[in-house]
Parts: C-alpha cells; sequence; structure tokens
DNA sequence: GTTATTAGTCAAGCTCCTTGACCATCTGAC
DNA sequence: GTCAGATGGTCAAGGAGCTTGACTAATAAC
C-alpha cells in the first residue's frame, strides 16, 4: 500500500474512532470540526476570527460554529479583555469535559496500534510525524 | 506535538498539496472527494453501489459523483457483463491522466518528507502505517 | 478629528449530502 | 415458468454547512 494512501486511511480512520468514542461517552451533537475547534480555544480561548484562521474557514463559518457550541453549552462568549469589539470564546466546563473525552478516545485508538507495531514504534512513528507536520491550519478530516 | 494532532495535519496538509499538485498540472473542476473515488475506478472499474461502498457515503450521492465526473470527461459508463441493472464506470484517458497526475504530487510531497527524514525513516513511516491501516472505506480528508 | 482597518453578525445563495420514492433487473422458491 | 423479494440505479425534495456580500461598532493611523 502506497505511503499516501496509508497515511489518509489511517487519518480517516482515527478521525471516525475519536468521534465515536466522544459519542460513546455521552457528547451528542458534536461533529469532527467541533473537535478541531475545542483544539484552539482550550488553551486560553480565542476569537472568533482567531478560530477561523485555525479552522480555514471565513468568520462567518467560525461564527456559526461558535453559535451553535454555545448554544449546545459547550463554550461561552466573554467581553474580551483590551478590545470591545471582539469576544473571547472560551470552554464551559462540558467543553472541557468533552476535549478529555476527545483525548481519552484518541489514547484508546494509539493503544491500538501499540499492541500493533510496538510501544518503541508507535514513538518513532509520532517522532517522524512531528517533525514533518505543518504549521497551518488544521483542517476537519472528512 | 501528540502523535493524533501531528497524524492529522500531516493528512491534512497531504490532502492539500495533492490537490494543489493536480490542479497545477492543469486539471480543473476536481476535488479531492472525486480523487478518492478515482483509486477505486481505477483497476478495472467500478459500479455506483460499490463505489458508494468505498467512499462511505449513500449510492445516490456517489451516482451524482459520477454524473458530475462524466460530465467532466474523467470517466464513463458502461454496460455491466452480466448484470444489465449494473453500469460499470471506467477511467477515460483523461481520467488516467489526472490518477497519474496526483501519483505525481503526493510523490512530490512525500518527497519533501524524506528531505527532512531521509529515505531509511520514510520507507520505516509507510512500513508501520500500511501495518496499522484499515481496510474499510477511504473518507475523503476534509 | 477624520479616515481606514478590523471584529463580528445578518442575509442570501450554493454545494454536496441525505432521506424517500420509484422503476428495471436479478435471484430463489415453488 | 412464474412470482415475491432483493438489488442496481436514478429522480426529487430537503437540510447542513460553507461561501460571498453588506453592514454596524470599535479600534488604529495619521
Amino acid at each position: 500500500m502506497a505511503l499516501s494512501a496509508a497515511l489518509l486511511a489511517v487519518a480517516g480512520e482515527l478521525t471516525q474512532r475519536i468521534h465515536e468514542g466522544v459519542v460513546a461517552r455521552g457528547f451528542e451533537g458534536i461533529r469532527p470540526a467541533h473537535g478541531f475547534a475545542f483544539v484552539r480555544l482550550a488553551p486560553d480561548g480565542a476569537t472568533v476570527t482567531e478560530l477561523a484562521a485555525h479552522l480555514g474557514v471565513t468568520k462567518q463559518a467560525a461564527s456559526q460554529l461558535v453559535e451553535e457550541i454555545v448554544r449546545k453549552g459547550y463554550a461561552e462568549r466573554r467581553p474580551h479583555p483590551g478590545d470591545a469589539r471582539a469576544r473571547l470564546v472560551v470552554l464551559t466546563g462540558q467543553g472541557w469535559a468533552c476535549t478529555r473525552a476527545a483525548e481519552e478516545a484518541a489514547a484508546e485508538v494509539v493503544g491500538t496500534w501499540a499492541a500493533l507495531l510496538g510501544e518503541g514504534e508507535v514513538r518513532a512513528l509520532s517522532e517522524q510525524l512531528g517533525r514533518i507536520a505543518p504549521y497551518g491550519p488544521i483542517r476537519p478530516a472528512w
């Protein structure tokens, strides 16, 4: 199997398994795209415009996504310190719990890889991928 | 950087670069989803239903995708030998040329990884990913 | 203080996928 | 042979999620 095909197949599998794991942990109404947003919001929150850049979509699309995760209780809007135009979007407790659930699900999948490859090779895989990973926006994986 | 994040970032980058490479070689009106279809059609063609299973979408969606790539000259419908209900969708010369262009673009990207990691590590990466790659449908990577 | 830029939202439209209905053909039981 | 159910494919309608365009409020540049 070609490298490209294997990489894309593994990435698709990973995205799907994480999503299933998150749903299995009781978080509903969530799509993979939301998870990619949570990654950006998690450290200290972000503005709609920053989120749009992270996801590689227009700020209108990011605004709609924020509206949705706010409505579902995963995030909330706060006034931005130092810029009255902007609003800081931060995760709620439920948003953090969902993020942790996604990390657990991801760890489970990686665990199945470790069973196939061994711990050492998984570390090598991680190190190699880290060295070729780009810095740009992270796009939802389907 | 976590393994999951690196993997998804690399996969997103790969998909985007392949798409850009295909466009740069003069093939327009094509999306990554079409490329995933070409992979299934390339060896000996496939029916709409088989293609739908490969892509993980409904057969209606696959039928619309086939309609689109036929209209754009990348594939054509032929009577299916042995089943008058079914139609075999096969790539045209242009479809094959586009597939080769995608392979060239993919090889270019892998070449940039080889420059970062070295040939040996890229081979190791390929071998490891091949061992954990699933067999199921390949989903478009954004 | 005026002007240009930036953050965010509203509205309309497009693309691609879904569900539901339908016809044509194949398969298997009788 | 024939008839019921399964299967391949398409048509039609609707929805989710993205885009472009227009707009307001606040900031930054000068």
